[in-house]
DNA sequence: GTGTTATTTTAGAAGTATCTAATTTTTTTG
DNA sequence: CAAAAAAATTAGATACTTCTAAAATAACAC
C-alpha cells in the first residue's frame, strides 16, 4: 500500500559536465531500465534493447566505465553507478513528464507519445522540464502508470506483476503498460478499458498460452496470453 | 553504398529522407537568415553564424551541395536550392511556433526562448508542430515579429529598416527584433517598451553613433546608437 | 599590373557511434 | 571433461563534423 521511496543525491548532470551526448543517456536509460528485471545487464540485453549490434554495445559500455558512469566487468556485466543513475533518472523525469504532457496539454494518445518525448527528452533545459512539471502540477505517473522520478531522483516503486500470473478472483488493478508498447496494442487496450486504475478480476486462464477472462471495471473480457503479459497489475 | 548520394525534391524534408541530421539543419537555416542581408552567402558569413572556422563550413557546404540542398560555386558562395529552402523553412516555422509557444504556454520570457527552441527545433515530429499550431490559433508571427512560415512555405514579407534610419517625425512601429539577441537587451528593450507592434516617432539621431531620442507608445525615450540598429521597424 | 592581404579551399587529423569479421571467453551438452 | 555453441570482446573500417596547418585563389592598393 504505502510505496517505497529511495531518495538518492541529486548527482552531477551531464549538462553541468559539459556532455550532453544523446546516445550517453540512451544507454543509461536503457541500462536502468534492464536492471529493473535483472542486474547487472549483460551487453547482449544492453544491444538487443538499443538495436545495435553487441559489438557496439560493448563498445558504448566501455565509454561509459571510462566516464564513470557505470560499473563494468568483462564478460560479466554492468550496472549504473550514482552519477550514471543520476542522469538515467533525470533522463526518464524528463521521458514521462513529457509523455504527461503530450497527452494532456498538446491531445496526443497514449499510443503516439513514446516516440516524440524519445527525443524530446534529451533536448528540454531544467526551465522547461520545471515549467512542464508545474503545468501539470507536479504528477507522480506518467500516462502508463509509470512512476515520475522526483528532481532529486526520488521515485515511487510499485510491486506489480503481469496480468497472466494473477490469482483468479484475486482483486487488483491495472499499474502499468510499458510505454513502448506496439501503439496498436495500446489502443486495443484501452479500447478494452486497460488502463492505468482500471479494476480487473481474473477468473479463468487457460492453459497452453490460452486466452485469460477477466472482469475490467465490471465489464467481461477475454484477452490472449501476448497481451496479459504486458499489462502489469497491482494487487490490492 | 554511399547515403551522402541522395535526391531531395522540393518539399521533401530531410527526416522523410531518413536524414535527420541537425547540422545540416543549422546550416541550412543559416543560409537562409543570411541570404535575407546578401546573396549568395560568402563562406566566412556562415561560418562567423555558425561560429564555426571558415575550413569547417567549406566542408559541410560541399556536403550540402552533394545532397542538392545549396547550389555552391568555389570562392564565389552558396544560395539555397528549392530543396534547401523547403527544409530551412520548415526548421524555421518549427523555431517560431516553438518561441511562441514557449512564452504563450509555458511562461517563458521572449529574452530566453531562443536558445530553447534552436534544439527542440529538430526534433518535433510533424504532429508536435502540428498541435502547437492549433494551440496558437495558427499565428503569424513569433514574439520577437519575425513572420512564422505557413506548411508550404508561404512566408510574409514585412520591409523593415533599422530604427535608427528611421526619419524624424516619421510615424513607424517595431516590426521585429532579432530573436537571437542579448537576452539582457531584450529585457532592457521590453523595459523601453519597444516590443514588436510599439508605435515609435523618432525626434532626434545625434551624430557620431549618438543616441537617438523617441517617443514609444507616447513616451519619451532615448537609446544609444547599438541599440537602434537591432531594433527593426515599419513606416506606417 | 604587380605585390600584398584577405579569403577560401585542401589535406590530414581527431572524436563519436556505429558496423563487420575475427578472436576470445564462457556456457552448455553429450 | 572435452567438444560445440553461445556470448562477448577486439581489431579495423566507415560516416559525420569539427579542427589546424598549408596551399590556392581573389581582392585590393598603389
Amino acid at each position: 500500500m504505502s510505496p517505497h521511496i529511495r531518495t538518492l543525491t541529486a548527482g552531477s548532470s551531464l549538462q553541468r559536465e559539459g556532455l550532453n551526448h544523446q546516445a550517453i543517456e540512451d544507454y543509461l536509460k536503457t541500462i536502468y531500465s534492464l536492471a529493473e528485471t535483472e542486474s547487472p545487464v549483460s551487453t547482449s540485453r544492453v544491444a538487443a534493447a538499443r538495436q545495435v549490434k553487441p559489438a557496439s554495445a560493448t563498445s558504448m559500455i566501455q565509454r561509459l566505465a571510462s566516464l564513470n558512469l557505470v560499473n563494468y566487468e568483462k564478460h560479466y556485466g554492468v550496472t549504473l553507478t550514482e552519477a550514471g543513475r543520476a542522469i538515467a533518472l533525470e533522463v526518464i523525469r524528463h521521458h514521462r513528464l513529457l509523455e504527461l504532457y503530450l497527452t494532456q496539454a498538446l491531445g496526443f494518445g497514449w499510443d503516439e507519445v513514446h516516440e516524440q518525448a524519445d527525443v524530446l527528452e534529451h533536448v528540454i533545459s531544467e526551465k522547461l522540464e520545471e515549467r512542464i512539471a508545474a503545468v501539470l502540477n507536479y504528477p507522480e505517473f506518467d500516462p502508463h502508470g509509470d512512476p515520475i522520478p522526483a528532481k532529486d531522483g526520488a521515485i515511487v516503486s510499485v510491486t506489480t506483476r503481469p496480468l497472466i500470473a494473477l490469482a483468479a478472483d484475486q482483486p487488483a488493478h491495472v499499474a502499468r503498460i510499458p510505454d513502448d508498447a506496439n501503439p496498436e496494442m495500446l489502443r486495443y487496450l484501452a479500447g478494452l478499458g486497460l488502463t492505468p486504475g482500471a479494476r480487473v478480476v481474473v477468473s479463468d486462464v487457460a492453459p497452453f498460452d490460452g486466452p485469460i477472462t477477466l472482469n475490467v471495471n465490471g465489464r467481461p473480457q477475454v484477452v490472449g496470453h501476448k497481451v496479459a503479459t504486458q499489462v502489469l497489475v497491482e494487487v490490492e
